[in-house]
DNA sequence: AATACTGATTGCATTTTGCAATCGGTTGCA
DNA sequence: TGCAACCGATTGCAAAATGCAATCAGTATT
């Protein structure tokens, strides 16, 4: 944790957090992705990561305290990273930011369905969310029975819409 | 503007936009600080943004069209720069991540003020803020008459606690 | 014993960043 | 008419970050 900031101020200093190529993308992996391991992030990384930035951002996000690594008990040399509140919270952010991407810039379409429905939920799909995010990274009691999780039904609605633009190709083709 | 792309992810594409250290500052700067020229920038900037990097920001924001440049009537060689609407629908970004970075990160009381007000304010006072950027960037029409505008109010509100902090240091000294 | 997978690390070339000095032109003032 | 101050940049250069490929030692699987 660097102890020298260019300034106190609230959006300065969350630049110096994630204001890189490559923070948000990880975290974005770990909270939309369920990804939880190394090699899942690496190999899983639709950006391409390289496995020495990967590693380098790990460590980073451990010292700012936006995630934990734990022991996997199946596996001796298996690490499971896990989110800190400090980064779950950062759920509406991630919400705003795809709301914004998707108006302003040249986005896919299977890949933005998750960020506009997202911003259809609001406020509460975001909350719902991040209590499940609690309850799978911090042990958290779940509050709903949860039938489907926001991560799933996000999950669902993308593979709905590669599946309608494979038909769609197919049948235009 | 670049047309190769790391994926379609708006978050992806979000970070591709100001991922990096000093764009979002510009624009952070040019919203709640009301600079509209090179120097006002320049000299202006808490971080002490360097010349050549300002240049090269500005230069990149006109390309993603975030913002515009005019001549200044007033001065032969002087440059206005304009944010876009693109660029003002930026607000209630910044309002999160300002009260994120507020919760988080070891912000500064009297830098934080205005994070603090505009979370308070919610989206009614971006709404509002956001109109009195169209009206000064982009010509539109102000709907309200525009009593106190917003960035006046934060400004006051940043000043009265640097005066409060100044005489605490003072009576406690 | 062989193979594949775990979370990384290393070396190295390329790219980006940051700093300091400076540029040619404009303006205001004496 | 000179001249300093200011305008938006540009240049040169060193340092840092990035990206890629190869590799590592330990662990699990077969």
């Amino acid at each position: 944790m660097s102890l020298d900031h260019r300034s106190g101020c609230p959006i300065n200093l969350s630049l110096e957090v994630f204001g890189d190529r490559w923070s948000l993308i990880v975290l974005r992996d770990m909270i939309f992705g369920g990804r939880r391991h190394f090699r899942e992030l690496l190999n899983g990384s639709m950006e391409g990561i390289a496995s020495n930035i990967l590693a380098d951002r790990l460590k980073r996000l451990m010292e700012l305290g936006m995630l934990t690594k734990a022991d996997d008990p199946s596996h001796k040399q298996k690490a499971i990273y896990s989110l800190t509140e400090m980064a779950i919270t950062l759920v509406p952010i991630l919400a705003h930011l795809g709301a914004w991407g998707r108006v302003w810039l040249p986005v896919s379409e299977e890949l933005s369905i998750r960020a506009e429905l997202l911003e259809k939920g609001g406020p509460p799909m975001w909350d719902k969310f991040m209590d499940e995010l609690r309850h799978e990274h911090l042990g958290m009691p779940l509050d709903t029975p949860a039938d489907a999780t926001v991560r799933a039904t996000l999950q669902a609605a993308y593979e709905a819409v590669v599946a309608s633009k494979a038909l769609g190709a197919s049948t235009t083709a």
